[in-house]
DNA sequence: CTAGGGTTAG
């Protein structure tokens, strides 16, 4: 009776039953320590075994499987140690599913070398549940490639297997190695079918490609195979929608829902904030609190976001009053919402204020802000933290040369720079691509590998033209005079999005929406670069890496960096 | 009665 309402999620009458066992042994306790545990209270499963060694049941091997796991669910790998060390102390033999369990616990907090050794030390009781927690070992640290040769020599692979070498690309950054190996698990014939986990993390890495065409042909196929969504697939196909520009759709997803999560709010709210849609954003938070869904630290975050995006000062700062513990996070986004309407000595004197430790994100806003409206005392405050708190963000570099660059400070502009080269850190570059009729094109500074390069760097030019003509890219041909021939590139060089989107121009001639995404973070000189296209075209162009979204039009763009 | 996999953030 116990278990059979812990596997309906009824804890309360399987605690009822449990209480009413009139002569309870080890398997009863066991039986409600898992009800606990697998339903997500491995809190209330720990205070349940206090309970039972005060009782004269003794825990067994499936106990101490139980109980390891729990300690690791709550992150007290403490706890679970101190067990660990008595059952030694005892000589008490740990089962290979404890053994499992403590695998998981080392992983957990991150001691990849004791995981490791209980996997070696397993041997042959190592089965597929033993080969999956040292795959996830591995993705939760980033070593997708020491769990990709686990994975791809393990004797036999179930779902979980797939699914945890899926979301290690997937959380990793590695979207379009998440989706090939998806794309592997449903051709390949004796592998298992994937389930809601598995698309979870696929629509997921879709959102974050911006790839709605394969994204759309993932949700055929949880149709296909009627796999049943849950409030977190749902949440996946929110962040989808929301990442690829279409809002409706989001909406329509949300709308659907019968039950919603504080997650479905937070990517909503987020979608909203990256399309500048401040007031359906307040109007979502006030939503939640009426369906009694609790804002979280990340509900904040969007929310300040969302307001300091459409320039809503007041209804920002009234949502930054209300929350009871703000920490550093929150006051990043205040200061930024501050920062961009140009009250920089009010944010500075909030930052003197700060009952925390400010972090780099406080500055970061700071230092944004000052280059929005030129605030070169402000600026070189921020950025002089900053150097000495994280010395290898390139950006810092960037955004202080160019607050000196936007006041024709060239000599500063230089000595910035230099002092980059000295640090050694180098602006960062990498691939932009987008996703057109299903299929990923791929852009980088100076490759010409893509088919139609010939036409993309025609248009590159011509667009040139345009911009030197109605007077824009004035700043940075003035940069060129005194810096060196081999940084010119460097500075003023195409970047791969405006390759990317000079191909978006050229093969979406009569859509009024380009979708360009890049895996980093969009440079300064880009975005002056799209804004300008948007305006000389006339056309909404959605530019967007893996966290952020800019969506232009008419020279506007949505991060709110208009002001 | 037992071990392994999922969504959101400036």
């Amino acid at each position: 009776m116990v278990t059979g309402y812990a596997r309906m999620k009824d804890l309360e009458n399987a605690r009822r039953y449990f209480d009413e066992i009139p002569e309870k042994n080890v398997v009863s306790w066991n039986a409600m320590l898992s009800a606990y545990a697998q339903n997500g209270f491995p809190e209330e499963a720990l205070k349940l075994f206090d309970d039972m060694m005060n009782s004269r049941d003794k825990p067994n091997e499936t106990t101490w499987a139980i109980v390891i796991s729990a300690c690791s669910s709550c992150g007290d790998c403490s706890l679970a140690d101190s067990f660990v060390q008595k059952l030694n102390q005892k000589r008490i033999h740990l089962s290979y599913f404890a053994k499992t369990a403590l695998l998981g616990m080392y992983a957990k907090r991150g001691s990849l070398q004791a995981a490791r050794q209980v996997f070696d030390e397993l041997g042959v009781s190592r089965n597929t549940v033993t080969w999956n927690a040292m795959i996830s070992a591995y993705t939760r640290v980033g070593d997708l490639a020491s769990a990709r040769e686990l994975f791809d020599k393990m004797p036999e692979r179930d779902v979980v297997t797939w699914n945890s070498m899926i979301s290690g690309y997937a959380q990793n950054g590695q979207s379009a190695l998440a989706i090939d190996l998806f794309k592997d698990m449903i051709t390949a014939a004796d592998d298992p079918k994937p389930d809601e986990v598995t698309m979870v993390s696929v629509i997921s890495a879709c959102g974050h490609l911006g790839a709605l065409d394969i994204g759309n042909w993932v949700i055929s196929i949880v149709r296909k195979n009627h796999i049943k969504l849950s409030i977190s697939g749902y949440n996946s196909l929110i962040f989808l929608y929301s990442k690829c520009g279409s809002m409706n759709d989001a909406k329509r997803t949300f709308q659907e829902m019968t039950t919603r999560d504080v997650v479905s709010y937070n990517t909503l709210i987020a979608g909203f904030a990256a399309h500048g849609h401040g007031m359906e954003a307040v109007k979502l938070l006030s939503k939640m609190k009426g369906e009694f869904v609790e804002p979280d630290r990340v509900t904040y975050i969007v929310i300040l976001t969302a307001c300091s995006h459409a320039g809503m000062l007041e209804e920002g700062w009234k949502v930054f009053e209300s929350i009871k513990a703000p920490d550093a996070d929150h006051y990043a986004c205040v200061i930024d919402l501050l920062g961009r309407v140009g009250k920089l000595d009010e944010a500075k004197k909030i930052i003197d204020d700060m009952p925390k430790e400010p972090h780099a994100g406080v500055y970061g806003s700071l230092l944004n802000a000052s280059r929005i409206h030129k605030r070169i005392d402000l600026g070189e405050f921020a950025a002089s933290t900053l150097f000495e708190l994280e010395p290898h963000n390139s950006g810092n570099y960037i955004l202080l040369s160019n607050i000196y660059a936007s006041a024709g400070r060239w000599d500063d502009v230089v000595r910035v720079r230099e002092l980059m080269r000295k640090v050694g850190v180098k602006k960062a570059t990498g691939w932009s691509w987008l996703e057109y009729k299903g299929k990923l094109h791929k852009f980088i500074v100076g490759d010409r590998s893509h088919e139609r390069s010939d036409d993309v760097y025609r248009l590159l030019a011509e667009l040139g033209r345009k911009m030197r003509n109605s007077g824009y890219m004035a700043d940075k041909t003035c940069v060129l005079r005194d810096v060196e021939e081999e940084e010119k590139e460097e500075m003023v060089g195409t970047h791969s999005e405006k390759l990317a989107v000079c191909f978006a121009l050229l093969v979406t001639d009569a859509e009024a929406v380009i979708r360009v995404v890049k895996n980093l973070r969009v440079c300064w000189d880009c975005h002056t670069a799209m804004k300008m296209i948007s305006n000389l075209e006339g056309r909404k162009i959605i530019l967007r890496d893996n966290n952020r979204f800019h969506c232009f039009s008419d020279g506007i763009c949505s991060c709110g960096d208009y002001w």
